[in-house]
DNA sequence: TCTGGGGTCCTAGGACCC
DNA sequence: TCTGGGGTCCTAGGACCC
């Protein structure tokens, strides 16, 4: 059996959570750049907010209803999350973080347990613990568990828990969940189905492996397994190192200069560096790219990118900040407005192969990254002692670009200065 | 005026190898 | 006029997730 506890409305339970006042009251939290809607709370979710959609075509709406709107605040987010995987990793023998609201839990050895009163457990502990409320989906396999954690979620009168053992039980959660709200089931799949007449879970269950396996592909079939009991997804215990890491933002007002985008991209390039030493991993290709506003009609857009491989895979801030900019430079055109710009690195290698991978040179290579290392170390050691930040590459810098954030509240559990602000 | 950011997996097709 | 069989690697594109 699989557990997935999962944190309702996440993001505006955590503003919440330090903030009493707004208990019963409509509360979102909005993406970067305070663009779109992100979290909603039960309230704002009732006054018909729709998850995703711009706030300043809501605007009046919000005003209206007297809608507390946030910033998100992904320092409080982070810290709470870790908060409630702790609480959740000492309630079942193995965990697996599955994102920053979710996780799924071992529950295998549980037989001689109600699972039921189990997972209220849970849940209490966890509201004790952080102030954050969960749901909890319990069934034989994942995409099982998903759907029982979203009927949790959505009947009041289960007190955010869902168990689902017996083949009758089973059977009927699948009749009740519509396909579009399976797990792993998007918007193309969803409209293939239903035009096939595929409309519940159920009916997804019980569709021809064959036809699953031609249209929906492998990828189709597990979850059908799944639904029939079959589980295919296995507890992911240790999280595999990333094959791609991207920093990339949308600027808070126009950028136009390529000594902006320059301060930009570094600030990007040295984000992913940090990304990269933290997994332990080194990349061996980089990919800078800067674009105009995707809503711009006037014909002026614009996207430019480029991929190149670097000379030896790497960790370093400064070689791959240096890439970076040469790269910008290709791409960069004067006369348009840019809106957004963002690095990748990627073709990811455990550090640990460096000493594998044979090089023309090898003394000189060994020196120079025996060099690198120890700059590397130093600086990541000043961040997190005095802050991020306190050193940095000298071209690095926010002025011009940096993201609105006009509603932030104060980071409660990682920041003392914020701590004080809230006191006073 | 104002529209997020960060990932994964799978398939098909082309280029290339012997 | 006839034209095999078995692979790998890489990339682009499409689907999905939070």
């Amino acid at each position: 059996m699989f557990a997935l506890v999962d944190c309702n409305n996440f993001y505006a339970s955590c503003e919440r959570a330090f903030n009493p006042a707004l208990r019963k009251h409509p509360v979102i939290v909005l993406s970067n750049n305070d663009g779109c809607i992100i979290a909603r709370s039960e309230e704002a979710k009732a006054l018909g907010i729709q998850m995703g959609s711009p706030e300043f075509k809501c605007r009046r709406l919000l005003q209206k209803h007297n809608v507390t709107v946030f910033s998100s605040n992904y320092a409080l987010y982070g810290d709470m999350s870790s908060r409630v995987m702790t609480t959740l990793a000492a309630l079942a023998p193995d965990i697996e973080i599955y994102s920053i609201d979710e996780a799924f839990l071992d529950m295998s050895g549980f037989t001689r347990f109600d699972l039921n009163d189990y997972a209220l457990m849970m849940r209490k502990t966890v509201r004790m613990h952080t102030g954050i409320p969960v749901s909890v989906g319990i069934a034989p396999t994942k995409t099982l568990a998903k759907i029982a954690n979203r009927i949790a979620k959505k009947n009041l009168d289960y007190h955010g828990v869902c168990v689902l053992k017996t083949s009758e039980e089973i059977k009927n959660a699948l009749l009740q969940t519509k396909v579009e709200d399976i797990w792993g089931i998007g918007r193309q799949w969803s409209k293939l189905l239903q035009a096939k007449g595929i409309m519940t879970a159920a009916d997804f269950a019980d569709a021809p492996s064959s036809w699953v396996r031609k249209y929906l592909h492998i990828v189709g079939a597990r979850i059908q397994a799944e639904l029939n009991g079959k589980s295919c997804l296995q507890m992911e215990l240790v999280r595999p190192a990333k094959q791609t890491i991207c920093t990339s933002r949308s600027f808070g007002r126009n950028v136009t200069t390529e000594e902006e985008l320059q301060q930009a991209v570094a600030t990007f390039a040295s984000k992913c560096a940090v990304k990269l030493r933290r997994e332990n991993s080194l990349a061996s290709m980089l990919t800078v790219f800067i674009a105009t506003s995707p809503f711009d009609d006037s014909g002026h857009r614009y996207w430019g990118t480029r991929t190149a491989s670097l000379p030896s895979a790497t960790q370093d801030s400064i070689t791959i900040l240096k890439a970076a900019q040469t790269m910008l430079a290709g791409i960069f055109r004067d006369g348009n407005t840019y809106k957004k710009a963002g690095v990748i690195v990627s073709g990811i290698v455990p550090k640990e192969s460096r000493n594998t991978t044979l090089s023309l040179f090898p003394e000189e290579e060994s020196v120079l990254h025996e060099r690198e290392d120890k700059l590397m170390v130093v600086m990541d050691s000043i961040n997190q002692r005095y802050g991020r930040g306190a050193v940095r590459m000298a071209s690095e810098n926010s002025e011009c670009w940096k993201p609105h954030q006009e509603r932030l509240s104060p980071r409660y559990t990682t920041k003392w200065c914020d701590i004080l602000e809230v006191r006073l």
